[in-house]
DNA sequence: CGAGCGTTTGAAATCGGTCAACAGCAGTGG
DNA sequence: CCACTGCTGTTGACCGATTTCAAACGCTCG
């Protein structure tokens, strides 16, 4: 885990999806005094660990990454995938130590946001805290909707969702929504969905056969978007 | 929806619960300026409702909730039952817009925290800004752990993982986390574990056949607990 | 005390899990 | 550059847990 790369937030490119909305260029500037380091992370690399003690939260600048929340038996669930301009580490601000485990599944790299500077920061720009609060709530209510795909679906929905939610996710950020590149594993899916890998993979055949979307290996494409959304609402 | 009641934070016996440790007496009276007003529940009535636009957070003071989670084409899933002390409304702070519906399990009575009083007061007592972050976050982590259990575990262990949640969540609050009513019906517990009625009912019978537990109707006494934990990590 | 809802129980059907074998792409070293 | 090896993904057959459909039972409330 490499430290380098001053960052300047007034010229990232993440930055429409990463700050706050309207901050003037001084505080602009202060924030980018706040988020001094980046980290690069080769694929595999950790970017914090289930029952660290939290030092910083961070925020994707390029890349993706799973986190996965573990008990001390050694159950295991991937509970979600972050693309650029996610901000991760938030499940660690309750008792300060990370409830889960960040793992780069391609070579990635993210901002440093110390947290202790955050927070007194938070004070001088209240948009700060209050950004804070809204990824907080967000993740409240994509963890819910989780439950519910778990709670609900059959595995050909619970898929469909799963390839929506990228999808949607990979429009927002600019790139193509339509295809793209599965960065993660059969693995890493069916632990998402609550599934096994061969469920996976043969739900995906069905939706190849059913001509939804494309799939070769782990490049996908989407080839009928409406049908898709009746299967996942 | 009656409001009544004068609220007098300083004197609440859930106090402890609710509130942040160490505030002096002279923060204890500007927070009980803040929460003005209690509202009663019947068993059945809405705290608050999906889709609404969000006015304020919510502290249980007797009584017990669920919170449901829905799509617009229908599908619903109980998300979390709700007991005295706990805060509720989180998932509303991303867009102000509530992402699920509170309903009184029994006549339940909620402390009302009107949000923009609310924000404004944080500026002048961190500690309840950080309290409510800290609520947020550790919201997060027990969605985390029910995809977890959703997604990974057998009728036998979510049942047992429900069970033991919520007689943990009694002895907290000294109540007895050994013998006590179910306020939800087994349709409630089944969408919350992601199960059908009839499988919550044979998997309970299950449970009492091995003398785990003894069950009736919605009285439930823990039998081995032990025995039950072995069930649920 | 009766009606009605909530709960339990039974039997049959189904979806997904498990076990096992195979295919295919990728990275290594000759 | 190609062959070998290993990892990742696919496919098939079988089995089991949960769902589905159906009916009976038993609290609880009016």
């Amino acid at each position: 885990m490499l430290m380098n790369a001053k960052s300047n937030c007034s010229t990232c490119v993440m930055g429409q999806f990463c700050l706050p909305h309207a901050l003037t260029n001084e505080e602009l500037d202060r924030v980018g005094e706040l988020v001094k380091n980046r980290t690069k992370l080769k694929k595999n690399d950790r970017l914090y660990q289930h029952g660290e003690k939290m030092s910083a939260i961070y925020n994707i600048r390029f890349g993706s990454l799973k986190s996965e929340y573990s008990t001390e038996d050694g159950q295991r669930q991937v509970v979600g995938f972050h693309l650029p301009g996610d901000m991760v580490g938030l499940d660690s601000l309750d008792n300060n130590i990370y409830q889960t485990t960040a793992i780069a599944m391609e070579d990635s790299e993210a901002c440093i946001i110390k947290f202790d500077e955050f927070e007194s920061l938070s004070h001088q720009i209240p948009s700060m805290a209050k950004h804070l609060q809204r990824n907080l709530s967000r993740e409240i209510g994509k963890a819910y909707h989780h439950v519910l795909s778990l709670g609900n679906d059959k595995a050909q929905e619970k898929l469909a969702y799963f390839i929506l939610d990228l999808s949607d996710r990979k429009s927002f950020r600019g790139s193509n929504g339509l295809e793209f590149e599965l960065k993660m594993g059969r693995d890493e899916i069916a632990s998402f969905l609550g599934m096994e890998i061969e469920t996976v993979s043969r739900t995906l055949t069905k939706l190849i056969k059913a001509e939804l979307i494309e799939v070769s290996y782990r490049h996908l494409k989407i080839i009928n978007m409406s049908g898709l959304r009746t299967l996942s609402p």
